[in-house]
This record gives C-alpha cells, structure tokens and sequence, in this order.
RNA sequence: GCCGAAGUGGCGGAAUUGGCAGACGCGGCGGAUUCAAAAUCCGCUUCUCGCAAGGGAGUGUGGGUUCAAGUCCCUCCUUCGGCACCA
C-alpha cells in the first residue's frame, strides 16, 4: 500500500539526500567543547541478527535520537553511539549448517543493520561504531578478565551445570527458563563439568545497596528479589551417634524450639555419609533419582513433597531433643547450607511434609500468646514466643536477637547474611565467543599436537601475559559442538604450545556472550585506543551513562552483569563511578497488530473466549475441560460488540477476543520496517512509533495508524509550500508559544505521544489560515525536527537557513504568551457542571459568583433554592451548594 | 502462591497538586471537490432520552473519603511482566 499522493512531499526522494548530506558533512560527529555540558545517551547495541531489524529496534533508538537531537539543539554536547553485540549462537549455528565462517555471517549481517539504521536517520557518531568480535574490541574484554582473575573473582570449579545437549553447551541459570534453553527452547539437564565461574556473589551487597540512588524503573526491585538477600543465624545441629554436627541456615531462630525434625538437601555431601546402614539403599535410589531431575521436572512435580528419612538423628539444641533427619528435594543443595531445621508449625512447606509423613508440629509462635492445639495450618506471621522455655512471651524481633545472642554464646551458630544470587557460570563450550586467555600445564611425553597422550593440569591456571592479547580464535574447518570441552579443542595447533622447553594448552572454553555487552558503553568513549581500554580524558569527557534505553528483558541479566563488572573496575580504578549508567528506561514492547480470535474445539464447534486460557507451550485450552482450543482468525464484520464484550454476530453467546500477539514468524504478523519506509518514509515511521503510546508502554501496531502521521506530515510540509506571511494573529502567537514549551516539556519527560499530538493541533490551526505564519513555520520545524529530521532539513532548507537544522538553536517561547487572562470557568451546581463563565483568571469570588448566576442555565438549577455553600477554586472552578 | 505494572469510546490513547472525562490520531458517517474514483479539504462521531433547549448514565467490580474522584483509601475481578519449594 503506498500513502503517497500527488501533492506531499516524497519522503524516498527527500530522505536519502538528507542522509546523503549528513554523511558528507560528518554532521553526526562529536567533538567535546569547552564549557559545554554533556550527555551521555546510550541504546542497548544489538545483536545483529540475519533477520535485520525488527519494528521493535526503532522505538528505543528514536526515543534515544529525539532526547539527543533536543539536548544538541540545547547546547549540549551528546554522545549518542551505536555498535553490535556479534558474538552469540546464530552465526555459529549458521556455520554449523553451511560452513560459513562467523565472521562472514556476522559481518554481512552488520552491513544490512547499519543500512538500515542510516536508512531512519538516526544522530549516531559512526566514527566510535564498535563491535564486540573485533580483536582491537575483545583485546579489553580479555583484559577485564585477566583483572577478574588476578583478583581472585574468575575461578574454576567443578560444579553441575545446565548442560544443553541439543546446543551443546552449558547455560547460566538465567538462560535456562522452565527447564529449557532460552534460546532455541531445547531441553537442559544438570551435569558437573568444569567452569569458570565470576564470583559476583561478593558483590551481592553492593550490588543489592547502590541500586538506591539510581533513576530506574521497577528494574531495581527484580534485581534485589534476584539477588535475594536474607538475614537469619547459622544453627549447629550435633548429630546423634556420628562426630561433628549438621548445620542449617534459617530466617527464623526464633522459631527453634518448634524444629522437630531436619532435612538435609539430595545432593548435600554428608546425606550418604550420616545415612545409616539400614537406609542407604532406600537413600541412595532417592539421591539418584533427585539428581537427574531437571529443573522442568521438579517445578512440574512440585505439588507433592517426597522425601524418605536416612535413619541420623541430630540433637535439637535448645530443647535438647532428638529429632529426625529425612532427605529431600524441597530442600536445595546449593542455598544456604543445604539443609534446614523443619519447624512444620510456622512454614508451609514443613508444615505439609510433616502432616505426609505424621511427624510433630509444635506450636512456638503465637498471634495471641496463648497456647493453641492441633493447627490446621502453618501460621507463618510474627507473634509471641511460647513452649520456648526461657524466651517465653518475647516478640519475634525481639526473640530472633535473644536466640541468635544465645546461639552465638554457646558458640552454636551465629548471625548469617544469605543471598539467592550465585556465582555467574562464565565459561560456553562454543567457538563463537571469546577465548579465555588462561593456558595450563600440560604433562605428555611427545608432541600433543601429532597424538601423544597428555594430562592437562587445570588446576595450575596460568594468565595470558597482556603483552600477549588480543588471543584470537584459531581458524576451525568444523564448528560442531558435542565435546564439553567445547569446539577449540579440535584446534591443536592452536590449543598446544612450547614454553622453554615444556608444554601448555589453553582454555578451551570461551566466554558468554554476556561478556563484550559488559562494558561496552566504555569503549564508545575511545574506541580507537590500542594502548589503553579508554583514555582518562575521554572518561571525564562523558561518563557516567546520563539515559541508557533498553528492553525489559535484559533488567535483570545484562544489567547486573555490567554493574558488576562496572563495580570491579571501579575497585581497580580504572573508572570513577560506582553504577555505571544514571538513568535507565525501558521502552515498551511493540506488539503484532490486533486480531479477532475465536476459538473452536476439536469438534469446530465455537468456544466462548472466556473459557479459554493459555496453557504450556503457546497452546490454548477449555479451562474447564482443558480439552485443546483452536484459535481462529475472524474478520471484523463477523464480529459486534455487546454488553462490553465481542461475539459473534451468528452466535451472539460466544464470546470473541482482540488479542495483539508478540510479533513472531510463525503468527506472520512481523512488521519490516524496510516496507514501512519504503511505503511510508523513516520520518512517518519514526513519529509513528513515537505517538502509538507512552515508551514504556506494550502497544499494538496498527498499520493504518501511520496514516495519521504520514498526512500529518505532509501537512506541515504543504504549509511550508504556501505564501509565507511575516504577520501573526494574537491567538496563533499564543499556540504556537504554548506548542514550543509543552513540546520541550515533553521530551525532557520522555512523554513523545503528547508532544506529537501538541504539534498536530498547531499544524491543524495553521493549516486553517490563509497564508503560513513565517516565525509560527520556523518554530514547529525546529520542534520537529527530532522528530522527522529529514522533513525538518528540508523545510529548514525551503526557508533559506543554512543546513543544518541540528545547528539551529531550539526555540525559545515567551511564558506570559502561555498564560490565559481570560478563561472559561466550569460552574457546578452540586457538583454538576451546568455552564460556564468568561472570567479573568484571577476574578474575585463575588465576580465568579455573579458572572455564574448570569447564566440561563445555571439560574434554572439555582432557582427557588439556597445556596448553602460555594466552593471557587480561582481559574478551575466554582461549585454552588444548593438545597 | 509472591512481587511489580495496568484496566478510560469501535481501536491506539489524552486528562499538572483531586477541579469541565474522552485531547490527538485511526476507523465510521455526512458534505465539498471530481465525469467518476483515489488523494485532499470541511463537519459530526462515549452511550442514551429529546425536534431542540436540555436531561440521564458513564473511566474493570463493590464500598468509602470529599463541595468535587479516572485521579486518594479499602474490597474483589481481569490482563500483562517477573519470580517461584530460597528455609
């Protein structure tokens, strides 16, 4: 469909010749003046992908681009760059399947990216374009590994690990969702396997601290839940018969003297050693049986708690009772310390297992103080202490103190901090991807290049001196994984070398592609440095982040992960700040367009949409059956509205949903953004995505909305076209004031919807009038201009200024031209707005009162009654209280 | 289950500190222009009663505070996002 028509401007002709002239110009380079202030406005770089860009990419990046070209205009010196996050799993499948190198996929792929993104005519300095799988780029993502581990925060352990066979490599907790690969969808399983790991848990507390003085979005409250800080004691629990004690970690000591058995987590390294002889097989099945369980397994098994008891018994240290120990899987090896003391009167989930296996529940915490029998249920909240022997009558705050301070005295436990956050598994057994520059001690009688055997000492790790990186990634003629340890292993000539006389090997494993996005924000400062990460200059030029834009998606992950490494750095001094990025918003996602979806049953007999729900795997079921729903297409005319809802026109009792679905290939409801341009123009598409919503918000695409903007547009542009006139009317002038400062308003807010449409009600008046207004055209250009730069160029250009409209200063407006002397004022009668009043706005009350009662209206509805009570609010409101 | 965000016309959405609900855009209807159409321009467009003037209802539900509630408080429902045996 082409919106074109015969008199508007032709975006295709216009758009690329501005484009042409920003590139000849280096119009988007920046330079640091002196005395001018800063911005720094990031966008998260992506993942060149082979599918190009998305419609999604445009909303943050043109949010971004009008904040940049705003500030510019204000004077500010902004550094606004863009670059590519190219290692990851695509291009390596690619070669997988074809053979193509990575590189030549991830560079074509740049190529269509960064057309496209000069196609939209983005405020990008192209000059500081960088991108994480250059060498002269991962030379310093090395480097920042090479500090991690001199300072003892990249190590190796042997740990279970989320191996993914299907892609054959091991996944971070945060990658695998549901038991499955977040990307691709494929299934996970626990293996152990040798990793390096970051130990971000010693920066839980700063991590989880400094979140406070930063301007983010709901983004600080996940990351504090991810990193799960808990407060509680370390209890020492003396095991019956064996030497040494079981410990558990709990939240609430106060609830001991309730702890009437233990469990001890599956995988915990005493459950075998304390089981006793009678119950080691039973014990041992369980044990196996846990560990293959995947997470998908466990979470889809969670309704019934399973365990067996190992036959210990541990001493409860404050009632000095014997209590059972029981293995099971409820219990996490790998929180806390892997193993509780079960106080089923005042937790759930020991209350439930408690009441399945029949073991004692005593009351210890009471809402009332008094003594209560036979809880039907776990009473978790706080309360008095009772059946607690000298702590008796104590409040839980009161008594989680004494009991620690007790615990501590005895030397049986102690105050612990926990958190949920655990070390970031660092190492991918993958090619595409960084490779870490450590080597180790090999020990071979012969030339482990040409056979002989070898044993590899991996536990002499040995840095890769800095003199040495870049450590680039050999050439492979086959990229298969399967090995775990990963496809550099193939590399012989690569992997094995000769150090006076002896032989090492280096680290197969690369890095997660979480690593070059860590700090890639730092680079934009001086990407060209080869003799430092950046240069201090630059540094003090820019940092810190002042608006970093991005989705939702990455509030937890890539976030956290570059704050650590950002606080890391900081530690070091290589950077000033401790939180690297000031401001953050996430733009919202930009949905498929809406569609009307009925849904039938395996017979083709129509469901109502209410009984409908999303059941797993995209499939939608009877919630009341759970019978499989086939979601059909309607077309509007089959469809009417009735007592709220959407139904069938033919059966009226069938409930119908408009639903706007996630854009993906399979629905075919993907948007192109080429296609728009090239129907629409960048400027259309540009504004578009900025009037569909609030940014932050999920929105529809409706195609038929760019209409709207497309003869907005041309709109300004035919005004531009018409006799200019020097003369403006009182009440124009006054518009046009009133549009200059709500547009600035708005961009400062980031609120782009309204000042799109502020701009659309000027064009609209303008566009009423006889002849354009000459200063009223200059100034809703400029206004525009962030907007639709191509359009404002060449309009800016039509007028006779000198390109280009980014050097232009923004307009300035005159505040007492957006004050109203005169208003209409509302007059209610009980509340009831009956008529208005022309008033000045600072109008007395005996004024307003008079000028109300003068109204035909508002006498009917005052007549014949009292007024009791009048209310004025001077330039809002008067309300008459009548009975 | 827990945490967070949000429910406003046929649709996307506006609405400063509580002060005229529905700005702006889409769609729809009517008109101008045209041989006709497209495009463009103008007008109307929450529902409802009324010829009109005007009246009534109305921001997910039910209550509350207030002269006045989309906005504040409580209850419940729904949708979306995140977490999920974290002791």
């Amino acid at each position: 469909m082409l919106y074109r028509c015969a008199m508007a401007y032709d975006p295709l002709e216009v758009e690329p010749r501005w484009q042409k002239y920003w590139e000849e110009h280096d119009t988007f380079r920046v330079t640091r003046r002196p005395g001018r202030p800063k911005l720094y406005v990031l966008d998260m770089f992506p993942y060149p992908s082979g599918a190009g860009l998305h419609v999604g990419h445009p909303e943050g990046y043109t949010a971004t681009d009008i904040v940049a070209r705003f500030k510019r205009m204000n004077g500010f010196d902004v550094l606004h760059p863009m670059g590519w996050d190219a290692f990851g799993l695509p291009a390596e499948q690619h070669a997988i399947n074809t053979g193509t190198h990575p590189a030549a996929t991830t560079h074509a792929n740049i190529q269509i990216f960064r057309r496209q993104l000069k196609r939209l005519g983005f405020f990008y300095d192209w000059s500081r374009e960088v991108n994480t799988t250059d060498p002269g780029y991962f030379k310093w993502t090395q480097w920042i590994f090479l500090k991690l581990f001199e300072r003892g925060l990249a190590f190796q352990a042997e740990i279970p690990v989320n191996w993914c066979p299907e892609l054959g490599t091991v996944l971070a907790n945060e990658e695998v969702i549901d038991g499955k690969s977040e990307r691709g969808g494929f299934p996970v399983v626990r293996q152990p396997l040798r990793q390096w790991q970051l130990r971000i848990t010693a920066y839980a507390d700063r991590l989880a601290d400094e979140l406070e003085s930063l301007d983010w979005p709901e983004t600080k409250q996940k990351q504090r839940e991810w990193i799960g800080k808990s407060e509680g004691a370390e209890v020492d629990f003396p095991l019956v018969g064996h030497p040494g004690h079981l410990t558990v970690y709990t939240t609430r000591p106060d609830t001991l003297f309730g702890a009437t058995y233990m469990v001890i987590a599956p995988d915990h390294r005493l459950t075998l050693e304390i089981t006793s002889p009678g119950h080691r097989a039973e014990v041992e099945t369980y044990v196996r049986a846990a560990a293959r369980k995947s997470d998908m397994e466990r979470t889809a098994l969670n309704k019934e708690k399973t365990g067996v008891p190992i036959g210990a018994r541990a001493v409860n240290p404050l009632t000095g009772k014997e209590i059972p120990i029981f293995t099971a899987d409820y219990v996490l090896g790998a929180y806390g310390t892997g193993a509780i003391m079960a106080v089923p009167a005042h937790d759930e989930r020991d209350f439930e297992f408690a009441q399945k296996f029949a073991l004692p529940i005593v009351e210890v915490v009471s809402a009332d103080g008094a003594l209560h029998e036979g809880l039907d249920a776990a009473y978790v909240d706080e309360g008095i202490a009772v059946r607690s022997g000298q702590f008796d009558g104590l409040r839980t705050a009161e008594m989680k103190a004494q009991v620690t301070a007790h615990l501590e005295q005895q030397g049986i436990g102690r105050r612990k901090v926990n958190y949920k956050l655990r070390d970031w598994v660092f190492s991918r057994q993958r090619y595409w991807g960084e490779p870490i520059p450590i080597y180790f001690p090999v020990k071979t009688d012969g030339d482990p290049r040409s056979g002989a055997a070898y044993t590899i000492d991996y536990g002499s790790p040995i840095a890769v001196s800095e003199a040495e990186l870049p450590l680039a990634l050999p050439e492979l003629d086959d990229y298969k994984p399967g090995d775990p340890s990963g496809p550099l292993a193939k590399a012989l000539d690569w992997r094995f070398f000769q150090k006076d006389g002896k032989w090492f090997a280096r680290e197969t494993n690369t890095m997660p592609q979480w690593a070059g996005s860590c700090w890639y924000y730092l680079r934009f400062l001086d990407p060209h440095n080869d003799a430092e990460i950046f240069s201090q200059k630059s540094y003090d030029d820019w940092m810190p982040v002042d608006l970093y834009m991005g989705g939702s998606e990455h509030a937890v992950l890539h976030l956290l992960y570059a704050r650590f490494w950002h606080k890391v750095l900081f530690d070091i001094g290589v950077v000033k700040h401790p939180e690297p990025f000031s401001k953050l918003v996430h733009q919202g996602m930009i949905l498929g367009e809406p569609q009307m979806t009925a849904y039938r049953d395996g017979s083709g007999a129509y469901v109502s949409a209410d009984l409908a729900k999303a059941g797993d795997d995209d499939q939608v079921v009877n919630k009341e059956t759970g019978v499989a729903l086939e979601p059909v297409k309607l077309d509007e005319s089959a469809v009417e509205k009735r007592a709220g809802h959407f139904v069938l026109k033919e059966q009226p009792a069938v409930k119908v949903q408009s639903i706007a679905f996630k854009m993906s290939k399979s629905r075919g409801n993907v948007v192109n953004p080429d296609d728009v341009v090239r129907d629409a123009g960048a400027d259309s598409l540009r504004v578009y995505e900025m009037f569909m919503g609030p940014l932050e918000q999920v929105k529809p695409w409706q195609t038929a909305g760019i209409q709207g903007v497309r003869r907005f547009l041309d709109r300004v542009h035919t005004l531009s076209t018409r006799e200019l006139s020097a003369e403006m009317d009182a009440e124009t002038a006054k518009l046009v004031h009133r549009t200059v400062k709500k547009v600035g308003e708005d961009i400062e807010a980031l609120r782009f919807n309204t000042a799109i449409s502020a701009m659309m009600i000027l064009v609209n008046r303008l566009n009423g009038l006889e002849r354009t207004p000459r200063e009223a055209l200059e100034k809703l250009v400029l206004c525009l201009s962030p907007f639709a730069p191509h359009l404002a160029e060449e309009v800016w250009a039509g007028l006779g200024h000198a390109p280009t409209i980014l050097d232009a200063p923004w307009p300035a407006f005159d505040p007492h031209l957006c004050v109203d002397e005169q208003l209409e004022l509302a007059v209610q009668v009980n509340g009831k707005v009956r008529g208005r009043a022309l008033l000045a706005k600072d109008a007395s009350e005996d004024a307003a009162r008079a000028a109300a009662l003068a109204d035909e209206n508002v006498r009917r509805h005052t007549e014949g009654k009292v007024i009791r009570k009048v209310v004025y609010v001077p330039g809002r409101v008067l309300n008459l209280i009548v009975g």
